[in-house]
DNA sequence: GTTTTAATTTTGATTTGTCAAAATAGTTTT
DNA sequence: AAAACTATTTTGACAAATCAAAATTAAAAC
């Protein structure tokens, strides 16, 4: 069975290669993902490798394996299914449930999953609006673009949000900015890079462009 | 803050005080409850001391300071609430939540622990019987004596099930005992070491004397 | 085509919790 | 009181995950 720091790596890296478009995950971006210095994760690697996780090249990156993706969407679902039983259930602020599911998402056992997802009603969608794994290891993915890509005048609905920073958080939690929020692009500068939101109900939204490109919506 | 072993080695030492009436506890009890080599146990308990959680009498044995008493009640804490919200939300078996408190009760925090104490509407016993201590630190402790001391004819209810071992709670499941079931000693024979109760509802039960020792009630 | 720079890997050390096996201290037995 | 037994402690070794710092490689700059 794998360590949780294992698990912790093969989480990271499959999401860091969801992130980017590259084939290869670089050592450095493990390394800055998981906190820890560059040397710490060429070894950490090298287990994975040797575990039969993930497929190095040195000085060329990691991809995960068969086998690593399965670990990593096992993950992903613990994790996102926590997280959702975290805000549903237990009405805790979103801010803080991302370090909460981070370390609990190691110690529920599979039993335990089970229960809570039937518990829950199996939930597709994350608080943050990220698709929550099937217990055989699907994911479903929308057609998602992020708000930066947004023209003058599109109506859309809030999908996602792929930043857990506490602070981003509470400041959308303040504007009203949640998964499943309405809203139509009143103006979208790109030279000055500043959006203007107009919410279906609730006051109008600025986002400057480093927000924006942090949250995805659906076309209406 | 303390290591998820320390904080394991200083709920067993609680326990292992509370089930015994010496004053200190050995190095072999605390051994064999943690599943360990003695010199792991020579080893941990000096840790212990160094941390101020434990006073240490080489080859006299270990007795917990007040900080130590606690971060034990802490862990009893988590553990009993972890397995109240296992069997009454998730409707998980109680010969197997054991195990799983076991784990989560490390991964939970201070934070994550009040909700789940308001949503369970702050129990006061976990599904075996035993007294869940309060927030700041009580533990609210019944007069209940071990069936094994009950006479012919005595009337009670069944307190709490000292013996978290999955096998034999089982058999009470089948049986039909539970905290909270109704009794009366239809025969208890010392000699013989066999016990028969008459349940309010349900079949009568026949129990050894160790089992009988297990099993902890309150008089009607 | 060198030189410089940046990323990566190696090497050696550290911490935590563990075991195996030898040494020691207390208790019983004889 | 000496011998034998039992519990405990000590010692030395190990695996996992980490860091600091030196060595290497590849790419970029000149």
């Amino acid at each position: 069975m794998p360590t949780s720091t294992v698990e912790k790596y093969t989480k990271n890296i499959f999401l860091l290669d969801q992130e980017g478009d590259a084939e290869y995950v670089s050592t450095g971006e493990i390394a800055k993902a998981m906190g820890v210095v560059p040397g710490t994760a060429t070894s950490m690697i090298k287990t994975l490798a040797k575990d039969g996780l993930a497929c190095y090249e040195p000085r060329g990156g990691v991809k995960l394996t068969h086998e690593g993706q399965i670990l990593a969407l096992r993950m992903l679902r613990r994790h996102r299914l926590i997280e959702y039983f975290l805000v549903e259930t237990l009405k805790m602020d979103w801010a803080e449930i991302h370090e909460e599911a981070e370390t609990l998402e190691h110690a529920v056992s599979d039993r335990l999953l089970d229960k809570l997802d039937a518990f829950l009603g199996e939930p597709r969608f994350n608080p943050h609006g990220d698709p929550i794994p099937t217990a055989d290891g699907k994911l479903f993915e929308r057609r998602v673009s992020p708000l930066s890509d947004s023209r003058t005048g599109e109506h859309g609905r809030i999908a996602r949000v792929s930043d857990q920073n506490a602070d981003f958080l509470d400041f959308l939690r303040k504007a009203g900015l949640f998964p499943g929020t309405r809203f139509t692009v009143a103006k979208a500068d790109t030279t000055a890079g500043i959006l203007t939101l107009k919410l279906d109900r609730g006051a109008p939204v600025d986002l400057g462009l480093a927000a924006a490109e942090k949250i995805w919506f659906e076309r209406a």
